[in-house]
DNA sequence: GTCTATACTGAGATAGAC
DNA sequence: GTCTATCTCAGTATAGAC
């Protein structure tokens, strides 16, 4: 009773206060898990509940519902990803920053995380857009990484030809490409030549480097 | 009464038997629209019959469920693919029948029509599994176009450093890629422009054609 | 064959005991 | 805060009249 009027120092949390966080960032990585695996609609707050090990009805005292649940998944991977941006700042050229973020983002979902995805679902992508956070996070990452297209332009590592605006959202999509989940599920190429072969792809295209001189007399 | 023995000629197709026809047809055209808006999930067989016209039950006189009726529009969707992979045939190259059969499939969805989509929905590419016309359909179009990357690069026309099977996927990846819905949503590219560039980066990448020499320099 | 009306299921979300 | 039980609603599919 007495300690009610005190200023409690806000230091140090509780042992239910660090249980509760515990849990909460297990039931993102459950949801990020699903959502990989399923994604969006077939993915049921059942399963996302069994894969927990929670009651359904404990996920809605973490989360108001299921498209907050998805949107603060994608909040928090926006971040990562902004965080493994500002590690390559070490590297020397736009390019290999840009190579860089797609290789890692590439390995990123090979090891089960889940494509950055504005692609895989109309009704997800409207639902995220009334998201704040996220749309706040998106426009960060788009600003950053759309800096670095310019630079890597006037490096000359970029074909000048090629709209910003393009290059931007095919690089999102290079992230998300479904290739990768083809190929894994093929089994016949190692991941670490997918996510070679994918970055290659995606600067250099799959045409021959020099226009074959053969072309030219076969016509 | 005299007649039932008689043999009828199979040729003329009574007006009944026409409208029913059409009406299938209706029915896949307005599930191909929406399929594309919507996505496969979200999209309900009220839905479908509103669009239509028509009454929800009678859809399932047409056919025998949702799953069936979604792969019906795929299997009509492959099949104009090969159609239209057939027509290229009179192009010189390998090369330019893989570039000619990829700006064929943009300028379809930019038309209206569903991307060939595996990627869209997990659920969807199980469903479709299951429904063999659709696996033979897959199977054969599958076939022409690996033929095709062998001819390529045998012309020396592809990059012979990726394997056959990474640049099959790749082409079905760029088919279905959102970076074409995005680029339009947004509305500050032409049509035409965004098809030449998906075209162009598919097989040349967003790299600068020549490494520049400037880089050299800076590091 | 097409319509209206309805059965049935799955899933998002809530209520109330502990 | 977590659990069990339940509400509600949308969506697939079917039944039965015409």
């Amino acid at each position: 009773m007495s300690s009610v009027l005190a200023p409690r120092p806000p230091a140090r949390k509780s042992f239910r206060e660090t249980q509760f966080e515990v849990r909460e960032e297990a039931i993102l990585d459950a949801t990020n898990r699903l959502l990989a695996i399923k994604g969006y609609e077939p993915m049921s707050m059942d399963d996302i509940a069994a894969e927990v090990g929670v009651a359904k009805g404990s996920l809605y005292k973490h989360f108001e519902s299921k498209d907050a649940l998805v949107s603060a998944v994608m909040v928090r991977l926006l971040q990562r990803t902004r965080l493994a941006l500002a590690e390559l700042a070490t590297l020397a050229t736009a390019r290999e920053r840009l190579e860089g973020l797609l290789r890692w983002t590439l390995q990123e979902r090979l090891a089960g995380a889940v494509p950055h995805l504005p692609s895989t679902s109309q009704a997800l992508r409207d639902s995220l857009l009334g998201h704040r956070l996220y749309v706040d996070e998106l426009l960060q990452l788009s600003d950053d990484v759309s800096a670095l297209i310019r630079d890597a332009k006037r490096e000359g590592s970029l074909n000048a030809d090629l709209d910003d605006e393009f290059i931007l959202y095919t690089f999102y999509a290079r992230s998300c490409d479904p290739t990768l989940d083809f190929l894994r599920q093929g089994g016949s190429i190692p991941d670490a030549r997918i996510v070679d072969q994918m970055v290659a792809a995606c600067f250099n295209g799959i045409g021959a480097a020099a226009p074959a001189a053969s072309q030219e007399a076969r016509a």
